[in-house]
DNA sequence: TAGGCCATCTGGTCCT
DNA sequence: AGGACCAGATGGCCTA
């Protein structure tokens, strides 16, 4: 796949103090960033993960439960106490651990051998852990979609689904650059303030090298 | 196959 | 006290 070759820098024009890219080369179907949002697991079911007791955990719940679920949605559960009390113990997995900790099984998620406790705050139990880890998913499917709502906003095309978090950020630093120059706005306040030229030259390099990088890993 | 990128889990710290 | 935020570890996917 080589769709960026045809990628011309000098398409990007500035047209009646408006940014104007010359989508002439773009490739007739432009992937949709979504599709990239992957499973884990989905793409080579074959290969081999680890299991952590978390997701023993939950497969025991699923189990009980009979839940059914896509793989890339994410596991959101909600269930009593006595519920959960139905389920295997894994507490004492966590105090054979803490007697026997030469016996710790090497193939076990690493978080396992952390048997350091906060002094500050006792170790989660598993339904809060599971919702701590459900927050924190959220969280950072939250902080992806900022990203791609950045990305759909900032003066590229072709490959640009593909542009990493740093590209989408070192392209959007340098565009507000020429935003900013082009509404006569110094936004680096009084440090290498830029001309529109220099902005838009800026932009240009920016986009230029950010889609060599790519091309080179 | 190595390296880059990203999702997820986890524990620590900050903040309300 | 508990949620938000952060960073480290881990492992899967993808490309050159």
């Amino acid at each position: 796949m080589n769709n960026s070759s045809a990628i011309k820098l000098e398409s990007i024009e500035l047209d009646n103090n408006r940014i104007v890219v010359n989508t002439t080369d773009l490739p007739a179907s432009m992937p949709h960033y979504n599709r990239m949002k992957r499973s884990r697991k989905a793409a080579n079911p074959s290969k081999t993960i680890k299991t952590s007791r978390q997701t023993l955990f939950i497969d025991s719940l699923m189990n009980t439960f009979q839940i059914q679920t896509d793989a890339s949605s994410p596991i959101l559960m909600t269930s009593t106490d006595d519920e959960l009390s139905n389920l295997p113990q894994f507490d004492r997995i966590d105090e054979q651990e803490n007697n026997d900790e030469t016996s710790i099984d090497m193939n076990e998620e690493s978080s396992i051998t952390h048997n350091s406790v906060s002094l500050k705050r006792p170790r989660l139990s598993y339904n809060k852990r599971l919702e701590a880890n459900a927050r924190e998913r959220e969280r950072v499917h939250n902080l992806t979609a900022a990203f791609e709502a950045l990305r759909q906003v900032i003066p590229m095309y072709g490959d640009q689904s593909k542009l990493s978090r740093l590209s989408i950020l070192r392209i959007a630093c340098s565009y507000v650059h020429v935003l900013g120059a082009l509404n006569e706005i110094d936004f680096s306040q009084g440090q290498n303030a830029y001309t529109l030229n220099e902005s838009f030259h800026m932009l240009s390099c920016t986009i230029l090298n950010e889609l060599k990088r790519k091309k080179s890993n």
